[in-house]
RNA sequence: GCCGACAUAGCUUAGUUGGUGGAGCGGUGGACUGUUAAUCCACAGGUCGCAGGUUCGAGUCCUGCUGUCGGCGCCA
């Protein structure tokens, strides 16, 4: 029953001349009633069958004739290198419908429909997406998707960190403000966790370099072509390591990422349109790293209206990365904009020791991260100044009873960081099965 | 939470100052032995999102509702 012979082989000319036996599913069939031409799809590829009415017989010819797209079939006959379209096709001897599609409900994915939502994914293709997921588009998407994953394991594991898991139930935020997804647990309160890093921190003692590829949830109304409500974070977590140590990792990771995708999927970043000199852009140039006072001088110079002490939001990283070549730091933000987590600067403690990377190419942030508080006198007073309440935190707070050190990490988005190295319009382009606060289905 | 658009056949859409809703793709039937989004002929397929209103007459104008999309804020 396993399939042995794959398009992607015959396309590549290592069946030439030889009986295959290929099993796929019909893309496109045209013809007269002696002769079919079908295109058949597999995860490798397409490839061209010729179907023969004298070669199969009518019984075999009729069932192909009446075969839809979509319809699975195994084929079996011989490969011919031709100078046509495809460079090979199969001259078909035998075939066998495995799986047909009813004429009353036929794939209902057209080009024109494809083409219109042009990324931007209509309702119609979000509805039909286990169907959608089948087209060129998207399985080129998720194939790419499958090399950042694996890039992201492989950087930090030939670093000789540790992959860590966390609970997706958790009790309490990590980030002040953001709305957490409310659970049922028993008769008590849970909420979907928003990111590892507090139980990452609880294990930074034992293993101390960690990281992780987990679904963070985040219940915000967002509507934007950068937030899911379901999203995928990579996290990672130092010991005795500063804010520049941190960075390096993030900009090695991500350079790694660009680096591997040029590496295995180069044919298939042409094929979705991206401009593969960007991408060698940034997979071999170092990040540079600028500091929050020197960003909000730029903008202020550009005649942006803001003021210090103000975080900065999407337009405004927007305007700041228009002339970036590659992603860029921003580091130093004021105590008052971050979350209790981030460690003030003992140099000036207005300031926290923390880095966001903005992506180039109007694509924002993708990663956020620094130092945090260790000591726990430092950790209660940070807790207490934003309100906290202190019992929510306490296993936290004990991390530093017991030989506190320097530490710190960050969370890269990784849908984020998808959109951007395809250029795509649309964070939901690169997720199979998108969530947002308007989608839970299919 | 705020702001702005849109909703016509299975899909993508045209529809003029309000006057009998068209097309392409897809489907069905037929022709065709080398097609590349094959071509040609024919047929089927519509509560114009829902509910009201104005009018002799509403896909078109007005109101409400629902759904979807885009932007802001927040973030990864």
């Amino acid at each position: 029953m396993a399939k042995d012979t794959w398009i992607g082989d015959i396309r590549a000319g290592q069946h030439d001349g030889a009986e295959v036996e290929l099993k796929g599913w019909v893309h496109r069939s045209r013809g007269s009633n002696k002769i079919r031409f079908v295109v058949l799809r597999d995860s490798t590829g397409t490839l061209q069958c010729v179907v023969k009415r004298d070669a199969v017989g009518d019984e075999q010819f009729e069932a192909m004739k009446e075969a839809l797209i979509e319809s699975s079939v195994i084929v079996h006959g011989t490969v011919q290198a031709t100078d046509r379209e495809h460079g090979h096709e199969v001259q078909v001897s035998s075939l066998t419908i495995v799986g047909p599609v009813n004429p009353d409900r036929p794939f209902p994915i057209t080009e024109s429909a494809m083409e219109q939502a042009d990324g931007g994914e209509t309702e119609f293709l979000l509805d039909n997406r286990h169907l959608y997921l089948r087209t060129g588009r998207m399985t080129t998407m998720l194939k790419i998707r499958s090399t950042v994953f694996g890039a992201i394991h492989s950087y930090f594991r030939d670093l000789d960190f540790t992959e860590y898991q966390a609970p997706n139930f958790v009790a309490g935020a990590v980030e002040g403000g953001s709305t957490l997804f409310e659970v049922p647990y028993f008769g008590r309160k849970a909420y979907l966790t928003q990111s590892w890093q507090l139980y990452a921190e609880a294990a930074m003692p034992a293993l101390e370099r960690l990281y992780t590829i987990a679904p963070s949830f985040r219940a915000e109304k967002s509507r934007t072509r950068r937030h899911l409500t379901e999203f995928w974070h990579a996290e990672m977590e130092m010991a005795w390591s500063s804010n520049d140590d941190i960075m390096g990792h993030g900009e090695g990771v991500v350079r790694h990422i660009a680096r591997s995708l040029l590496d295995e999927n180069e044919a298939e970043l042409s094929s979705i349109g991206r401009d593969l000199d960007l991408v060698a852009n940034y997979a071999d140039n170092p990040y540079p790293r600028m500091r929050y006072d020197e960003a909000v001088e730029t903008l202020q110079g550009m005649g942006v209206e803001i003021e210090w002490g103000q975080d900065l939001d999407y337009s405004k990283e927007k305007v700041l990365t228009a002339d970036f070549d590659v992603p860029h730091f921003l580091t130093h933000y004021p105590r008052v904009a971050k979350p209790f987590y981030h460690r003030p600067d003992p140099d000036d403690p207005k300031y926290v020791l923390c880095h966001d990377l903005l992506a180039p190419e109007g694509y924002g942030e993708i990663i956020g991260g620094g130092e945090r508080t260790w000591s726990e006198s430092e950790i209660l007073e940070r807790i207490d100044e934003e309100g906290n309440d202190r019992e929510a935190y306490e296993f936290y707070v004990d991390i530093r009873r017991y030989g506190g050190v320097p530490h710190g990490g960050f969370g890269m988005g990784i849908d984020r960081v998808c959109t951007w190295l395809t250029g795509s319009d649309h964070i939901r382009e690169v997720i199979p099965f998108p969530r947002d606060s308007r989608r839970v289905t299919p």
